[in-house]
RNA sequence: GGGGCUGUGGGCUAGCUUGGUCUAGGCUGCGGGCCUCGGGCGCCCGCGACCCAGGUUCAAAUCCUGGCAGCCCCA
């Protein structure tokens, strides 16, 4: 199956065959996130959390359940999210008198706490995150891992004394993210999205668009400056050094665990399954003896010899020494799974106390003295998530297509690349702009200072922002 | 939200138009055995399926209705 051909097929088949995701559980838009799957996801929280522990900030876990009071306290979030609420409306056949909400997001869960725990300007800052479910009622088709009902994610939720304080945290949220997105090899555009399409109860939204092999954009991560929307709503206030109450400015960022998971395997992959970053890797290298007949046992006994110096090596590795399989049928199974590094050990190499070394990424075949396996392996490390990052930034780059008038942009939208386009801000234009490309208006980059070189694609009147359209996930 | 297509062993699929030799075929997988092993070797034996509920009919994988699930397109 062909990566950029069919991608939807291609990705289905990967999650299956690599043991990512069984999206057979009978529920829509809910699936088993099976053990390869589970255990990158976990390496990808491990180093989330290490960051966010490092910075200031604190674990909790709070309820899944939110009262339907907590929920409707700020009008706007409300308004975002109760079209796609699951409700918990009985217990046994017994009606709850308070309905309750699975969250959708923790804003509503954690505030009501805030409210109660904060009390001085000593107190702040307060950061908080959660790596936890959330659980929303898409209506546009589910998709495996792009677009589920139930998501994995990391959320962190801060509060401050003042406007100037949230914006450092904004940015110090944006560096971090970008600081793990960047060791996934991964490429975006961090984007600053349009008014009108902002967090619910938000200030300002901006958020991680990855690319994926369709086109469509996969929002990997997103950071909120809320202002004092929620602090007015819940109540939460501080003393400051004067003796008077203040509101504190929040923020609040999400981390899409799943949908990274999703980038990682959509930008890196390959028609051969996957390929992953050596640091995410459940297993980062794999040996495959090759046994004939005559020398068996003592390419058996090297290879153990060889497992035994790259597991001392600080390395996960794994030894294949299934009988019964020839070496191609272990090459082809531990390519899907995306095993950065293979070592093959044959009687060649046991003779002369070599390996013979392959990367996933290359396949280029070297041959390396015993000694040397360890530090050759990591330096192919460092190639392989170089050589992931340069291509990936490359892909991204070709994806962006700049456009002029109405005309390219729909045919851009329909090539299913991403549109660059001069925006005049207004409404009516962002609208046009939807109508008739059929892709969404994302914002402007943030990463990056772009100008308008041209006149509003749609209305021809003065431009104010460089903008990116394209389909969404 | 609207429209279209689809559902056959674990995976991929043939069969459905025209109901009946379909006792449902193939590839792959899985279990066992032999032979092998520097990119999916070959052979033998075995395992395993018509999404669910109704309906039409002498007879349903095949036709009809509904449900559930999946895919595609549009808003």
């Amino acid at each position: 199956m062909k990566k950029f051909e069919n991608f939807s097929q291609w990705f289905d088949e990967i999650l299956f065959n690599a043991d990512i995701l069984d999206n057979r559980y009978p529920v829509k838009g809910f699936a088993v996130y099976k053990t390869w799957g589970f255990k990158i996801i976990k390496r990808i929280l491990q180093i989330l959390e290490e960051k966010l522990d490092e910075t200031g900030h604190i674990p909790m876990l709070f309820p899944v359940v939110i009262p339907e009071d907590a929920f409707a306290k700020e009008s706007e979030h409300i308004k975002g999210f109760s079209s796609e609420v699951f409700w918990v409306t009985h217990a046994g056949d017994r009606e709850l008198d308070r309905r309750l909400l699975l969250r959708p997001t923790s804003e509503t869960a954690m505030y009501p706490m805030f409210s109660l725990w904060i009390r001085s300007h000593a107190g702040l800052p307060l950061k908080v995150y959660q790596s936890v479910a959330v659980y929303r009622y898409e209506t546009k088709a589910t998709r495996p891992l792009l677009r589920m009902r139930e998501f994995l994610w990391n959320e962190a939720h801060t509060a401050h004394k003042n406007w100037e304080d949230a914006e450092r945290q904004v940015k110090e949220a944006i560096e971090i993210y970008d600081g793990v997105f960047k060791r996934l090899g991964l490429s975006y555009l961090i984007i600053m999205r349009p008014d009108f399409d902002k967090f619910a109860g938000a200030v300002y939204s901006i958020a991680f668009d990855a690319w994926n092999p369709d086109g469509r954009v996969n929002q990997i991560g997103t950071v909120h400056n809320l202002g004092e929307n929620f602090a007015r709503a819940f109540e939460i206030t501080y003393e400051d050094l004067d003796g008077s109450h203040k509101y504190v400015v929040q923020t609040c960022y999400g981390f899409g665990v799943s949908r990274v998971l999703a980038a990682i395997i959509a930008q890196h992959s390959d028609d051969h399954g996957l390929i992953l970053p050596p640091e995410v890797a459940p297993i980062q290298v794999v040996i495959v003896p090759i046994v004939y007949k005559g020398v068996a046992e003592d390419v058996e006994a090297y290879a153990r010899e060889v497992y035994e110096i790259i597991r001392r090596g600080g390395l996960r590795v794994h030894l294949d020494d299934t009988p019964d399989k020839t070496p191609g049928e272990k090459y082809y199974y531990w390519e899907m799974f995306g095993v950065p590094v293979r070592v093959e050990v044959g009687p060649r190499d046991q003779r002369e106390r070599k390996v013979t070394i392959v990367d996933r990424l290359s396949f280029r075949r070297r041959v390396v003295e015993l000694g040397e396996v360890v530090e050759t392996i990591k330096g192919l490390f460092n190639e392989i998530i170089e050589g992931l990052r340069e291509r990936s930034e490359r892909t991204l780059k070709e994806f962006i297509k700049d456009v002029s008038d109405a005309s390219a942009l729909t045919k851009i939208i329909e090539d299913k690349k991403i549109a660059r386009v001069s925006w005049c801000e207004s409404i009516e234009c962002a609208e046009k702009i939807r109508e008739i490309s059929g892709g969404e208006i994302r914002g402007y980059r943030i990463d990056v200072e772009e100008k308008p070189k041209g006149p509003c694609v749609i209305c021809g009147r003065e431009a104010k922002k460089v903008i990116y359209v394209a389909k969404a996930y």
